[in-house]
DNA sequence: CATGTCACGTACTATTTAGTATGTAATTCA
DNA sequence: TGAATTACATACTAAATAGTACGTGACATG
């Protein structure tokens, strides 16, 4: 990586840090020039503005993370059922308290920037359709191979599981406790057994 | 109502138009008198400051909505899986296009403000605190009654509809389609058979 | 070696922000 | 009716904001 790439992503990095725990509007450009050593004049060569910037942190920062950690692992799975269990379970177990005090990032875009900018929209749609696509493609396969009932929507039930997560990691920022990552856990293994 | 009671009145229904639709940190409070004939005296007379209009927002706007949709009609309910189920349904029948393309106006406070300031976390609390309440409330009257399987655990569950509910409303802020909420309301009714 | 482009650095601006200082009509109450 | 308190109105300030103007050293390229 060269110089100036080191010097893009060490803006995007930042920004996220600074967005994921204040959120977007109340990050200003110069909050993120401070905690770095960049320059007001760098910025703004590697970006056209800060909306610029911040969909570039959403496409090349918060998407891989979710990619890796809920979407990559469900790609060639043949036991949907099992495997999104664990996989959510699994990222809960890693989980650090910033984890759970500052919510998911790609909801928290979406609640803030999505009705604000069509660009942010943009960005924000094709992570979610991305990650509930993967979803509901794990499910045919099961239905395929045995392991999903062959009566169930698949496309509502993605759906169904990718909004109950939203939900809680926008709700844990209330409540932070363990209990409540555990409760929603458990409903969602019952949830995910009736569709056997 | 006094001279003053509407003032303060007219400020905290204008702080909520407004902070429904761009966010709280991105409406200033110039913002707000410039859509009222209030004066900045008079906001400064009727509250300390910013944090402690939006908190007062929050309890007074926001929480009646909320208490008068979804939590009041479930006080008394003896039936909770067929009603909790017809009040959601409902709710989202009478919607207007404002409410699906800026989601639920608790969450989006959440979302924002519930790591930022302690008096907005509280006063968010309380009202998750309050509808998850009602609803656990009610599916142990189910359970007394026998509408409710005995064995089902009414906290997670209330929590598990609560946290779905919140997480549809965000995501809807992308997908602003009627087939969104419908998939949604498929999925429900099918978690909610399996309490019985 | 001259020259153009890249990748910044510095200094600035216009606007917006929350909040304050200080007034003054309108009520209330003794 | 006089005095105090309520409920504002107006004018201001200091800080923060996104963005711009203009410079300059490094480096590639003909």
């Amino acid at each position: 990586m060269g110089k100036a790439a080191i010097t893009r992503k060490t803006i995007l990095n930042k920004a996220f840090d600074l967005i994921y725990q204040k959120g977007y509007q109340a990050t200003s450009v110069d909050n993120i020039l401070d905690q770095t050593h960049v320059t007001k004049g760098a910025f703004y060569y590697h970006f056209e503005n800060k909306e610029d910037m911040g969909v570039r942190m959403v496409e090349e920062v918060i998407y891989p993370k979710l990619y890796d950690a809920l979407i990559m692992p469900l790609e060639d799975s043949e036991d949907p059922i099992n495997d999104i269990f664990k996989v959510i379970m699994n990222f809960f177990k890693l989980a650090d308290y910033q984890t759970i005090m500052y919510g998911c990032p790609t909801s928290n875009m979406i609640q803030e920037m999505a009705p604000l900018s069509d660009r942010f929209h943009e960005a924000l749609k094709n992570i979610t359709d991305t990650w509930q696509g993967t979803i509901e493609a794990a499910l045919k396969r099961g239905q395929e191979n045995g392991t999903v009932n062959r009566t169930v929507d698949t496309e509502s039930v993605a759906q169904f599981i990718v909004v109950s997560y939203e939900g809680l990691r926008s709700l844990g920022k209330v409540y932070q406790s363990k209990l409540y990552y555990k409760n929603y856990l458990k409903q969602l293994r019952a949830y995910l057994a009736t569709l056997q």
